[in-house]
DNA sequence: GTCTATACCGGGATAGAC
DNA sequence: GTCTATCCCGGTATAGAC
């Protein structure tokens, strides 16, 4: 979907806001229900679910209120179709033949790869879902997800360690919530014309597997 | 503030409401503006600030709506009260001497390590700080401050590199981001009986400095 | 497929009694 | 210092014309 952001803000915000393209002026924009999820992902990045409203939505996809509800059945319908990608993203990351197969440790590098591309390709999908707090159903069976995800690479984490491949004094679930929380943090970090996914994959890495310190090596 | 949890929830919601202490039946609770605040941190950390209303805080403080008024000018009061402990605790680190002393690698380390420990001492009132979004005044005050904190963790970054003490192939800014963000992820995993802060820390340094792979050393 | 108009509820906040 | 009652606004969502 084309999008442009518009030039200034009439309303009462300091922050940018995205319209659909189309037309010169703003109106009669053709939404169909994906675009008018991806306008929405944006303002769920930029603000949060709750505080996104739905004259936001309207005003920032240039059609009046009422005809979102032609598009999508209410508000939550928005949250759920633009959480869909970033899930689905993730877990087909565990899906690919190199998270499958070979030592745990590389395993666990693939997918913190992937995961890393996963992020920057679907940014503010995967921002919405990284921001939850499990408010509404649709919340909580993201959050339910994520959870899922987390366990599965704690586990390939305790799997590394018992093959003696990452150090093992640690505990696992916590390294791996910090290896997910540094990977995770990228989404307040990145802009596409800051690095490339490439320079953040090696950056994340070099952190994780190697460490900031340097080694007389 | 003695708090105690409340055993079923009445209201509409799968979460735990906190309930200041005093009689029996929850109410005449003797409130003042920092065991609100209190009440109020805990809330905001579980739901977001958006997301809770001044109905779930008087529920949850055991006083009329119009009661919380008495001791705070309104809402956005509440989330300025539950955001200046995470502040100055943070900042407070930074005037520490160890801090501003030694090489700077160990400046690093003391103040990753200190950070841990007010994330832990200071846990509701900092998740509500990781947590902002920007859409109030003091929402962008609060994001500010984290901002110029962000900046001295990244310039501290930037003279262990040159000083040679860390590895210096790599962004500073990013760097510094990903330590950061793994610190912060804490939260979310964080509680008094899953470890010691000791422990936290140890972990954190480990795979923030030397790395998670297992050296041949 | 979009609009205007409106229903209806819950939000934050205030008035004034006790 | 707390209460009950109320104000007013903005929230999501609906009705029905074009």
């Amino acid at each position: 979907m084309i999008s442009v952001q518009e030039g200034a803000d009439g309303d009462g915000g300091p922050r940018s806001s995205w319209v659909a393209h189309r037309p010169r002026e703003g109106r009669y924009a053709g939404h169909t229900a994906t675009s008018l999820i991806e306008v929405a992902a944006h303002l769920f990045t930029e603000r949060g679910y709750e505080a996104t409203s739905m004259a936001d939505l309207s005003r920032a996809a240039g059609i009046a209120k009422s005809s979102i509800y032609h598009h999508v059945p209410g508000k939550e319908a928005l949250l759920r179709g633009a959480l869909e990608p970033a899930i689905e993203g993730l877990f087909g990351i565990l899906s690919e033949s190199p998270a499958q197969d070979g030592a745990p440790v590389e395993r666990l590098r693939h997918i913190v790869r992937r995961q890393v591309e996963v992020l920057t390709t679907e940014l503010p999908y995967v921002t919405s879902l990284l921001r939850l707090r499990g408010n509404t159903e649709t919340e909580c069976w993201a959050l339910e997800r994520r959870k899922v995800f987390d366990r599965r690479i704690a586990a390939l984490v305790r799997e590394a360690m018992d093959a003696g491949e990452i150090v093992d004094d640690i505990d696992a679930a916590l390294a791996a919530r910090l290896l997910s929380g540094a990977v995770n943090s990228l989404i307040e970090w990145y802009r596409p014309d800051r690095a490339t996914p490439a320079e953040l994959v090696a950056v994340v890495e070099r952190m994780a597997f190697e460490g900031l310190r340097e080694n007389p090596a």
